[in-house]
DNA sequence: CCGCATCCCTTTGGATACTG
DNA sequence: CAGTATCCAAAGGGATGCGG
């Protein structure tokens, strides 16, 4: 799709340009936050619980976790899933299959960045 | 990579999570910036100098637009060519192959975003 | 034509503290 | 255990104006 355009007529490139624009803005947007794709990652491979993740990520605040683990929710990458039959109320998380699809593109992000990127020291991003 | 760990033995997952969060979250951090991926996509498709990157974003302003594309210079993903000889001085910018490689990783993204993400109605990010 | 310097405002992430 | 409320500091993006 991206290939052929070379001489740009006018309007013709804009059109294309703001029309693929469009989505992937909101996808961006979606995926950026601080901690947003780690955290959907971390569910996918079973780190379900708000306490497992706090424990995960030690630097990262309560209500940060919530408002990510609510924006994953709301926006139908993750689903929240209540089993208070038992003792103390348990809440497990899991993601749904379009957070699948997303976290196959995500990880041919990281392999993109593992290989193209300087693959430089290690940190945890504080 | 992430579809065989299900039982998470203590630090395993722990380790296998922070080694994908550290190169993602360069990434991550080097994709998210407003207008970023719009950019280096129009260099692909070629619109390749900054009067041209500005009317085909006229709500993007110059300093901003000067500032991604020196990131995106400065981490090896577009390149700047100055053609000095003639009467005003013309730069050009392209896509290096680093580029192209992330390009081709939005895309997918992209693919994603349309297919899955609510397909709402498309309006320029102001 | 191609930007940078400065200022300002909005957004975001984090610290602290408190509830079901 | 699983969050929410409030406040605050830091960063990001934009407007204006100037220089090469």
């Amino acid at each position: 799709m991206a290939t052929k355009i070379k001489e740009c007529s006018a309007n013709a490139y804009n059109l294309t340009v703001l029309a693929a624009a469009c989505e992937v803005n909101d996808a961006l947007k979606s995926i950026s936050p601080r901690w947003k794709m780690q955290i959907l990652y971390s569910i996918s491979i079973g780190i379900k619980q708000f306490s497992q993740l706090k424990k995960t990520f030690p630097t990262l605040s309560d209500q940060v976790l919530g408002k990510r683990l609510g924006e994953l929710v709301t926006e139908g990458l993750a689903s929240k899933t209540v089993v208070a039959d038992k003792t103390p109320s348990q809440i497990m998380y899991s993601t749904t299959e379009k957070g699948a699809a997303l976290l196959a593109v995500i990880l041919d992000l990281y392999q993109w960045a593992t290989k193209e990127w300087k693959p430089s020291a290690c940190q945890i991003t504080h």
